[in-house]
DNA sequence: TATATAAAGGACAAAAATATCCGAATATAT
DNA sequence: ATATATTCGGATATTTTTGTCCTTTATATA
């Protein structure tokens, strides 16, 4: 479904998101552990997600990533997928034709659409800090 | 969503399937021009498919691929899913977990179940003679 | 039976995704 | 100011996926 760098950059983004609400910010060393994740594949993911303000960063002693709390309610799953994986996923046809819409469809295209567009709604309207607080409260989990 | 081979999978498959409508047997050539996909590499493809009975092949003169018309129907999108991408996509966890279960749920399991299940139940209840026919009547396509 | 045709299969090549390493830049704290 | 901690960014390595090429095998038919 996803690529594995954005599952990483999802479980990151998910593990900076419960330290910043409270109020703690983390480094790459401490992300990569947390996430079970390559950290220097992590780093460069870590650079996307801020580059694409998803994350801010900051450098230095005491710096590391976190995510401003008014952005926990603002950033979406999908901005996420959007950042690492681009649009291919929602936008893209099924069966990897060029060109595929309504007026000239491949076999699945109505299929796949309905899937897709329920796929899209729930990346769309899950945001971060729903995520993050479950994840504070114990009852899901970012590894084994 | 599926790997390229998967894509091309789906779309000779349905091809064959189209053809063996029409009684008609077809050659590794015809299909990799008629589904726009590198000959070399499909032929790996259909030797995939041939070995788990989706398809059946015959070598020699007027030899080539075809789908046996009891097959159309009891062949699901699913089964050339399963063949050739596995069946990660339906179990595996979305986030990539190694270990992940309704126990002990990443933050997006529930989200992600019941989108996963859309899809299989989907790809279990499309069988190809359906999107064949479809392609016979030519109002979907499978390439530009 | 000889020949031509078509798939099968093994070895190899290219491209993309995943992953690592290391020096540079930068900010903090002493 | 200086030492130190930390991210940034470029180069490189590894693995997986995608793709090609060539020889072998099977088989229909002349």
């Amino acid at each position: 479904m996803f690529s594995k760098a954005c599952q990483y950059a999802i479980r990151a983004t998910l593990f900076i998101s419960q330290k910043s609400l409270q109020g703690e910010r983390v480094g790459l060393k401490k992300i990569a552990e947390e996430i079970d994740s390559p950290e220097a594949f992590t780093a460069k993911i870590l650079q996307q997600l801020a580059r694409n303000s998803i994350i801010e960063s900051v450098k230095g002693p005491s710096g590391g990533f976190e995510i401003l709390d008014k952005n926990l309610d603002k950033i979406k799953l999908i901005s996420i997928v959007e950042a690492i994986d681009g649009n291919q996923i929602f936008d893209g046809c099924g069966l990897g034709l060029k060109q595929c819409n309504s007026a000239k469809p491949c076999p699945v295209h109505d299929k796949f659409k309905s899937i897709r567009e329920n796929l899209k709604h729930m990346l769309s309207t899950t945001n971060i800090r729903e995520l993050a607080t479950d994840l504070s409260i114990g009852n899901v989990f970012l590894k084994a």
